[in-house]
DNA sequence: ATAAAGCTTCCAGCTACAGGAAGGTCAATC
DNA sequence: GATTGACCTTCCTGTAGCTGGAAGCTTTAT
């Protein structure tokens, strides 16, 4: 298969493959006598993984972590756990700060009855202190 | 006052405030004949306003039309309601995600009660499908 | 024969800076 | 007068995770 069935099978798109096989989170990819890359099942597996830890948000460094963990069948499980956890505090403090972020918002955007700059309240409120 | 003083007046370092005038959000600063830039208060008010935007997470683009806006009294508010509610709009959009996200991740974290990676659920979830 | 589609590599750019090198300047001290 | 240390300057590189584009192959279809 060559890269572009692999991108369009896995909604990865060829540059994102490249870049993946570049940073190593990718094994190099076999090529033909032309140059071209040919790839197997085994590299839809992949990529699906790669792709479903991104939905979470691991960063590349983790995900290549987790792709390295797995080929050691006897390794312990703690590693995996951290990471999740890590993830799962990260999104946490994330929330908190959004949910901050959010109220501070609202009361700018509520407080502008005005129809000209030189009397918007909402600069006047980002000016104060 | 010179840059480094500006720096810890307002807190942002003299890196980012170079920065800020290469990308002209802030206007070019006045040099003496040693070349070294010197600031005025006009610059602390400045400066506090951009870190004001920043911690609302506006893109330095966003807050360079807002600096330029206010140069012009008479113009009309609009533009100032529509970043705030733009920015509170990705905000929520941000929240939704994160939320889905915390359930996800904590599906996850959840599921994986074994020792080795071999038995390991969490992988098994990722690789899944 | 030619055109279109796909492949390759490499280089630049995005955001918002931070780190560091190389070199000039200023104030204080010996 | 010389030196030290703290500042200042510019310029280059790197960060994360790609995307876009150029220049130049190969393959396939017409």
């Amino acid at each position: 298969m060559q890269i572009k069935q692999l991108a369009s099978v896995t909604g990865v798109s060829p540059k994102t493959i490249r870049y993946y096989e570049d940073i190593a989170l990718l094994p190099q990819a076999k090529r033909g006598d032309n140059g071209y890359r040919y790839y197997q099942e085994q590299d839809i597996s992949s990529l699906n993984f790669i792709r479903r830890c991104k939905e979470l948000r691991m960063p590349l460094a983790d995900i290549k972590r987790l792709l390295a963990v797995q080929s050691d069948g006897n390794a312990p499980c703690a590693q995996v756990d951290g990471l999740i956890s890590q993830q799962l505090e990260q999104i946490r403090i994330a929330q908190y700060e959004l949910q901050q972020l959010e109220q501070n918002l609202q009361a700018l955007a509520n407080c502008c009855g005005n129809e000209q700059i030189k009397d918007c309240e909402i600069l006047q409120q980002l000016r104060a202190n």
